[in-house]
DNA sequence: CGTTATATTGAGATAGATCAACCTGGGTGG
DNA sequence: CCACCCAGGTTGATCTATCTCAATATAACG
């Protein structure tokens, strides 16, 4: 678990605090203040930090690592609504009202966050607008990429849903190299099907089919490199 | 136009302030001077409020009526992603963040707006920490109501869908009466395939079939009635 | 280097799209 | 008040893209 609140300097650079876009605007005493007020957690790759309909007390802000935020659906698959990574938070739903988790949320690599109760960030954002305001960005945001998701979704061009999740990759986990925007992907074949609404062979063909008309080369089972980012967005 | 202004009971009464959920936890005083804040508009039937990648300078909050956000998607169909009602506000994105609209918001009846400069409104929301926590509540039920619509597309099973969407109406705009559930469509049935990705035809059977069963029953072309709410929530 | 998980490819079944004909309800004018 | 009109809705017949099931190939990892 390390140390909780200490707010050495050298604490502090484990310390979600310093690196959160959220707070951001904050100076180094009140960051302190913040990280007197966070619990640091360390989950290993796989493991559940949320189960669905948990009812969690505190926000989540991940300091390093990704998460995996899903539901099983009723046809008892598993839908992947985000990826989180570094500076991102979860629990937004809990921090006002008492909802319960809306989703299961699983560290895909070994992850490191910071909680801080409800009370407490409710606390803060009352003291500091500033920090309501980047959380509303940021769930404005988060409306603003799941109005497009639905937009695809609701597309009957296959194509353009596998089409507009490279893009989304790319824009989110996109490294420039010299042969292109190398992604990582944050998951299987499977899980990019379940992510847009389609099955894992279907997926496949249509990324073979891209890799075909040389627009994206595939590395490996987790790489893909985006050859010719035009025309992938052409029609997106 | 009416009064822009004024502060009298009377002018009140018209006025978004009191009957806004997110004003609900101003008093008197404080309403006053939200009311000073607002420019009124009406809207007739059909009338655009705001186009898509416009810039807007306030936010939106709908005293009467109610309005479609959606977008035009490139197959040149038209997608619904919310109807908004007496209560609601949009124009959210643009608060904080200099975004474009990112959706057409149509009048669907005649409707009443109250708007509220973006400048204003943060300065109200600046000082009083309590209104920050509505428009982020009403953000994360959004949030939940797309999660939910996501995972619905994403799914095979189209009557899932059809289902999904008549809940969601009768949760909104349900009137219970003794035969039923009425629900007052907010859309044609093609608005209705739009929004859930299929196309009319495919909702008209779906709903025939519902009718069959006798789970809803139809009347005239934008009501229908909801006979067995239990089996129509039982695969949703 | 072998074993297991994951991805690809192929062939066939099927649900929903598409195209087309027909019906209905609610509004209008004679 | 009734007949007519027309947009929107329903129903039917086909077509096609994706799912499904199955076999094979490839990658990942100890």
């Amino acid at each position: 678990m390390g140390c909780n609140s200490c707010a050495c300097e050298n604490c502090h650079n484990k310390m979600c605090s310093k690196r959160v876009p959220i707070f951001s605007s904050f100076n180094q005493e009140e960051i302190t203040r913040v990280s007197s007020l966070i619990v640091r957690r360390e989950y290993k790759k796989g493991e559940l930090i949320i189960l669905e309909g948990a009812g969690i007390e505190s926000l989540v802000i991940i300091n390093s690592g990704r998460v995996k935020a899903y539901r099983n659906t009723s046809e008892g698959r598993e839908h992947i609504l985000y990826i989180f990574s570094e500076g991102d938070f979860f629990g937004e739903k809990n921090l006002l009202q008492n909802k319960a988790a809306t989703y299961n949320a699983e560290a895909l690599e070994d992850t490191g966050i910071c909680t801080i109760h409800r009370k407490a960030f409710q606390e803060l954002m009352r003291e500091y607008p500033e920090l309501s305001f980047k959380v509303m960005e940021e769930l404005c945001n988060r409306l603003v990429r799941l109005e497009k998701t639905i937009e695809s979704m609701g597309t009957r061009n296959v194509e353009l849903r596998v089409n507009s999740v490279l893009v989304e990759f790319a824009e989110k986990y996109g490294r420039a190299e010299p042969r292109g925007l190398v992604i990582e992907l944050p998951m299987s074949r499977e899980g990019i099907a379940n992510y847009i609404g389609l099955t894992r062979e279907t997926v496949s063909r249509k990324m073979s089919l891209l890799q075909e008309e040389h627009i994206i080369e595939m590395v490996g089972n987790k790489k893909v490199i985006i050859l010719d980012m035009n025309r992938l967005k052409e029609n997106v």
